[in-house]
DNA sequence: AGTCTTCCTACCGACTAAGTAGGAATACTG
DNA sequence: CAGTATTCCTACTTAGTCGGTAGGAAGACT
């Protein structure tokens, strides 16, 4: 699995905004972060960050409200949101075969079974990152997220 | 996970080489396989292709003959080579975050929790790749690989 | 010697990823 | 209504990798 610069920087940013919604304590989601504290707490490049917060907007994970005292907030509680959710709103399907989804590898011959270890890859992929919640990483709970050993 | 030409015609190739050893019947590893003719039965570029098999062999997955009458062969049963024995010897490291192995992401703040997610993940990723070997996949029985959605 | 095949290096084009720049739209303040 | 702060959006630049090609050198057999 690649995990590209945007995928990583979506997934920080989104905790950061978790991490203040909840460590505000405020129950609603009315706490607004803006990009600029976002891309300083992280170290993201700003302009680099503002083009994935319009992903994750437009994905449906965040809310955005302009002007001044303007900012993002969760949608969702951040026990609802997964790591799975962050990576397909940024980065589209989670494993691709030579640029194409895993499904329509197209193989033929010996190779015909190929297909079937890439789609095995993928759902295995898939478990971990949809069991993992925001909250999950913020909490460090051990019992919250996937152990594929054991 | 992102499964490169390189990678994808890598695996082709080992299973085309292993279908001929077993295919002709032969107990040794004997028998030669060209690189011409991998080239055709699995429409790889030869160019290419021999760059990848020059791969194989410094991994230790293939052996090769030179002059009239060469050719490469498993060095290995083909059962006791994996899918995952395969993608690391053209590939490198499976799990990638930024360019950069899983186990040294260096997160710091709310996101420290993400390098145990990586983590997760390339194991689950190993799982399967290493469970599934060469003959799993040309034979095509049920039992071979890990079945990831029960 | 001659031929066949692997071996090896260098190179090329195209694409994508990462990051930058600049401005338009929107919301609040006074 | 003027002004300011912030999100929004598009275009651009740069650097690196990926896929593929070319041309020979080294070895093996007849």
């Amino acid at each position: 699995m690649y995990v590209s610069a945007r995928s990583d920087y979506a997934l920080r940013a989104m905790l950061a905004v978790a991490a203040a919604s909840t460590g505000g304590g405020e129950g609603g989601a009315g706490e607004l972060v803006k990009a600029a504290s976002l891309a300083e707490v992280q170290e993201i490049p700003l302009s680099f960050l503002q083009g994935i917060l319009l992903d994750l907007r437009r994905a449906g994970l965040l809310h955005s409200h302009r002007g001044a005292e303007g900012g993002y907030a969760l949608t969702r509680p951040a026990a609802e949101i997964t790591v799975g959710d962050v990576l397909r709103a940024v980065g589209g399907s989670l494993t691709t075969v030579r640029g194409l989804p895993a499904e329509r590898a197209g193989y033929h011959g010996v190779a015909a079974g190929l297909t079937d270890v890439w789609l095995a890859v993928h759902g295995a992929i898939a478990t971990v990152v949809d069991s993992t919640s925001l909250t999950d990483l913020l909490t460090r709970d051990p019992s919250g997220h996937a152990r594929s050993s054991s």
